[in-house]
DNA sequence: TGAACTGCGACAAAAATAGTCCTATACTGA
DNA sequence: TCAGTATAGGACTATTTTTGTCGCAGTTCA
């Protein structure tokens, strides 16, 4: 639960290889999928979509491909996954102005708003330049005990 | 994206419930389920598995139904949605111990574990009294600086 | 021109969610 | 002790979302 789709992991795996690989001119879709062993249609299509927000920049023909539009210190992984996941969130019946059809209660929604912003605050955070660097970089997200429950 | 399932919500909504309602002795789930409009059966078994995780205490029979088993205040969110949708989270392979398949690839898992804790840090953080106090309240979630990933 | 690309719409397949049905068991009170 | 109200839970079906495929059109370049 509360998991990113395979699209926007998609997403942000090729973002973090055409932030590695700033030399490249232009990466193809299938150069890509080929290294990560993804589906090159579907890895197309999402590469389409981020080009159609303005992260990338493609170019057709021979040679072409992708390339990342602006400074990977500059994009962070929510507006990844905001393009590709789309206007996200948490709770099943936050769209907008309509509340929650007939149910006047929900009154859940307010309070998980709230933790939805800090959600998104995390991830616009984290810029793909972030997620590219070297694993041993130390991260510096929070440190806080982080106990994962043990599952029954 | 990044969403809550339906169960989850409605387990929230249910401790809620009963987080405002600690004069009742017990509230059944059709109580519940008829106060927020939705499938009782559905709703039944989100509190079974709540009681089964010692969240709730149960009793059945007339007059029967559920009470919280602890103080609201010292229920997580992240408890009551670990326990109804499971082990939770972000990225769709880090399940234990095995690591991306066969994908030597995958290095975007580093980073969005790390986001994944912050997340958990951030539904650790926020109790069923948070929820369930009135909605004028401050929130407290989102003002301790949850994550600092500054890479700039 | 033709090979290697992107761009896109329409599907199809698979998986996760949501919801229902049915039966068993437990407790209560008259 | 029996009827009514509840929880417990397995098996199923339905619905929705996600994932992946196909085919074709447009672009670029050698």
């Amino acid at each position: 639960m509360l998991r990113l789709t395979k699209k926007a992991d998609y997403g942000l795996m090729a973002l973090k290889y055409l932030a590695e690989h700033p030399d490249s001119v232009s990466v193809s879709a299938k150069d890509i999928a080929d290294t990560y062993g993804i589906p090159p249609q579907l890895l197309a299509k999402v590469l389409q979509r981020l080009t159609k927000v303005g992260l990338l920049r493609s170019h057709a023909g021979m040679n072409g491909g992708y390339e990342l539009s602006r400074a990977a210190r500059t994009i962070s992984a929510f507006e990844v996954i905001h393009a590709i996941d789309g206007p996200l969130f948490i709770t099943s019946c936050t769209k907008g102005s309509k509340s929650c059809e007939l149910e006047p209660s929900c009154t859940i929604k307010e309070p998980l708003a709230r933790v939805n912003e800090s959600i998104a605050g995390v991830l616009k955070s984290i810029s793909i330049h972030d997620m590219a660097e070297d694993e041993s970089t130390p991260g510096r997200v929070a440190e806080q005990p982080l106990v994962m429950l043990t599952s029954s």
